[in-house]
DNA sequence: TTAGATGCAAATGGTTTGCATGCGT
DNA sequence: ACGCATGCAAACCATTTGCATCTAA
């Protein structure tokens, strides 16, 4: 269920002060969670530290709220359902996550911010990161007048090749 | 969201020559919808011929469940909401509609089954048909080993312009 | 006659919320 | 100490399902 690709990415940081902190601490996961959060106007607490140290230290990955729940149990962590939630929440509000809305029945958060797409496995709940510059936009549609772009989201469904 | 994923039990499609037969009763709006069904294999019922209808005969439409259950009051049809998500369903796995999932909390199910995507204007809830040929696809990228593209889902969120 | 369709109500299940308690500043 | 954060359980709610009853063929 989860993908990964690139090594770590690791800080992406969101103003330029806070991005030159970061740099200087590239290498504790604590403090990068710690000034992410900050960063965000969240309140480091004990909870969102952990999540955003299961979520960020591990390169790209989509989780569902349950997922994380999971590997935050395998941690010997225990946070609540509702507090997961509350959390993906307010990351995604602040810009430290995305949120993917599959088949209306299951949401799942990338923690890979950048312009990207995905492909999903049929069957599978797979999902793959799509790099943004493999999918051509030439012909991006102008948006009706008095309205701007907020997003794209692209979802390519893939199925199991019967006979390749 | 919830539990929203598995197909109703779909009817053995029974296609064949007699959608030929009832070619000859062709004419009038009903007797459209009425071979519409039997052409995807389903049994031409009271309820689904009101439906049918309702969905077709006035161009293409996003609608949910309930839009679709309102409809049908309105044209003093009572049909049962399970029914109207069978039908819709059911429609759906015949190829009459595309279902188009938003925010994983809503399900529209599109009339214009042509490749084409959607504008989501936000907070109006309102979708927007873009013309495929709007969209250039010259650089989907290549699908991983083993898989095939099965459809490709692409909603632009559109926010009111703030200013220009 | 009979397989398949419908309606109702109950079940589902991911997500949210109300409220009392806990914790970071 | 103050106020936001957390946990629990109950609430939510779009959608699905079980089952008894109809209906098209």
């Amino acid at each position: 269920m989860v993908s990964r690709k690139s090594p770590a990415t690791l800080p992406k940081p969101r103003r330029g002060v806070a991005a030159a902190a970061l740099g200087m601490l590239a290498g504790c996961p604590f403090h990068d969670v710690r000034m992410k959060l900050c960063a965000a106007g969240l309140r480091p607490t004990r909870q969102r530290i952990a999540l955003g140290w299961l979520l960020f230290a591990k390169g790209d990955r989509h989780l569902t709220a349950e997922n994380l729940q999971e590997e935050a149990q395998a941690s010997r962590v225990s946070i609540s359902l509702a507090t997961i939630y509350n959390s993906l929440n307010q990351f995604t509000q602040a810009g430290l996550l995305r949120e993917i809305a599959i088949d209306g029945s299951r949401t799942y958060f990338d923690t890979n911010i950048s312009d990207h797409h995905h492909f999903l496995v049929e069957g599978t709940n797979v999902l793959i990161d799509i790099p943004r510059v493999a999918v051509d936009y030439d012909g991006l549609p102008q948006p009706p007048a008095g309205k701007s772009i907020a997003g794209v989201d692209v979802i390519i469904r893939l199925r199991n090749n019967p006979s390749a």
